[in-house]
DNA sequence: CTATTTCGCGTACCTCGTACGTGAAATGGA
DNA sequence: TCCATTTCACGTACGAGGTACGCGAAATAG
């Protein structure tokens, strides 16, 4: 763009259609992140470099730079039409923890469908408009429960907290595997397999030992692991709730 | 390292001190790390390429090559070079919530001193021998409680996943702003915040506005802000256990 | 038709990770 | 002492990445 300083990508929206002189866009920001997300889900974020995203639409790499300022600024745009995935009504039923729950599912069926999402999203503070809607649902959720701003934050970051870590666990060693070039079966066998084995045979870390040998957690399918570890964040906020609801007078 | 497939750099110990023929090491892989690891400190990760690390020993890119396999494993190796910091009794007190805060406080001054930890850290898993302490002793606060090692697992995560978010979302825009060039007053007057203000401007999101306007915590210094999470975090676990000791009957 | 504006994108520069190969050092044995 | 063997240091080089620059093509207003 035409800009010296660097400058939010939100702050420099695309050019809009126009009348006046010069050419005509051939492409879209939307298009080329629509391209971006594409190659990044299937070959991982490493893969959706300018030169291929341009190849992928039939133009020259430089092209690219008419959209977007800058290829963080392609990360921020990625992250947001993700999160543009994630659907919900549109306001509180009243019901939160049902609300939330609804919600944290929804997150992670798009986290799963772009295994980069988290990474990206948990490795610089971005702030898009899609990721503004999905945060304010959830602010809503704890709204009218009597609480004051600064809690419902706090719970909202704690329930985002837990989510992002949940699928980074359960897609972490996924990725990692992709990104080592094994397949999952002998990333596992090979790789980290004999690792583990080693410590716990070491008995130098007898609880991590057990936790990996006695976990049972471990082999629930990924779904009803997800939905316990929310249940038990969700349980973990209707208990402090109570504490924080009676004081209305006098705090700070 | 002379080795064709991949393998888990723990799996590789550096060649030991030696009797035989040939040349003897001019460098260890632990003087590599620390030399990254101060590279990074300064200028971020970015910096410490394998050009630049080999530079500051006196040495060339490639002799890097012996002690290292691969770049992304001299990560891992910086990563559990900045967890040997975090130091702890040795065992757990009984006193867990002490224990705990103890840890988490440590975990924090690391993750102020490295502020490329925790990015690196939660991008990819990794399970380095200093990461195994700590999580032990994570693991140790919670033993002798009468949970069993499913829920200590899942209260360590939780903790963990804390810890980690807390000092991301502290530092998180410092970094920010030093990977844009900008000195981070300029970056929050001219990048962030001129976007900050037109969204609450639009009142298209009244209780994020609202946190963003009203908030009281994010006024108070890093520390004491960092403290009342993990308190939150605390007392949401203190919670959480009276219901699940009960079920002692039934395991496994 | 022409001046002006905007787009497409080739070329080029610099930096990266790292494969390969050569020569220097260090040792044990003859 | 000298040499065969092993190991290390690292220069060179390749391919790939982000992106600055600038030119020619396209589109419109007058």
């Amino acid at each position: 763009m035409a800009d010296a300083d660097p400058i939010s990508i939100w702050m420099q929206p695309e050019r809009q259609e126009r009348t006046g002189p010069g050419r005509r866009p051939g492409y879209s920001r939307e298009q080329i992140t629509r391209m971006a997300v594409q190659i990044a889900d299937a070959e991982g974020v490493e893969a959706a470099t300018m030169r291929r995203i341009a190849g992928e639409l039939g133009t020259g790499a430089m092209s690219l730079y008419r959209y977007v300022p800058r290829r963080d600024d392609l990360f921020d745009l990625m992250i947001d039409l993700a999160m543009a995935e994630v659907e919900f009504p549109g306001g509180p039923s009243g019901d939160w923890r049902g609300d939330l729950t609804l919600l944290a599912r929804r997150i992670r069926a798009t986290g799963l469908r772009h295994p980069w999402l988290i990474t990206l999203l948990t490795s610089r503070p971005t702030l898009g408009p899609n990721l503004l809607r999905v945060h304010e649902f959830a602010l809503g959720a704890f709204d009218g429960l009597g609480l004051d701003i600064d809690d419902i934050t706090g719970f909202v970051d704690m329930l985002n907290d837990h989510i992002h870590s949940a699928i980074r666990r359960e897609i972490g060693w996924l990725e990692e595997a992709r990104r080592t070039g094994l397949d999952p079966e002998r990333w596992k066998r090979d790789y980290i397999g004999p690792y583990v084995r080693q410590v716990v045979e070491s008995g130098a870390f007898p609880l991590f030992s057990r936790s990996v040998l006695d976990a049972r957690t471990a082999h629930l399918d990924p779904e009803e692991r997800f939905r316990r570890g929310l249940d038990r964040i969700l349980d973990a906020i209707a208990a402090l709730i109570p504490s924080l609801r009676p004081r209305r007078a006098g705090k700070r």
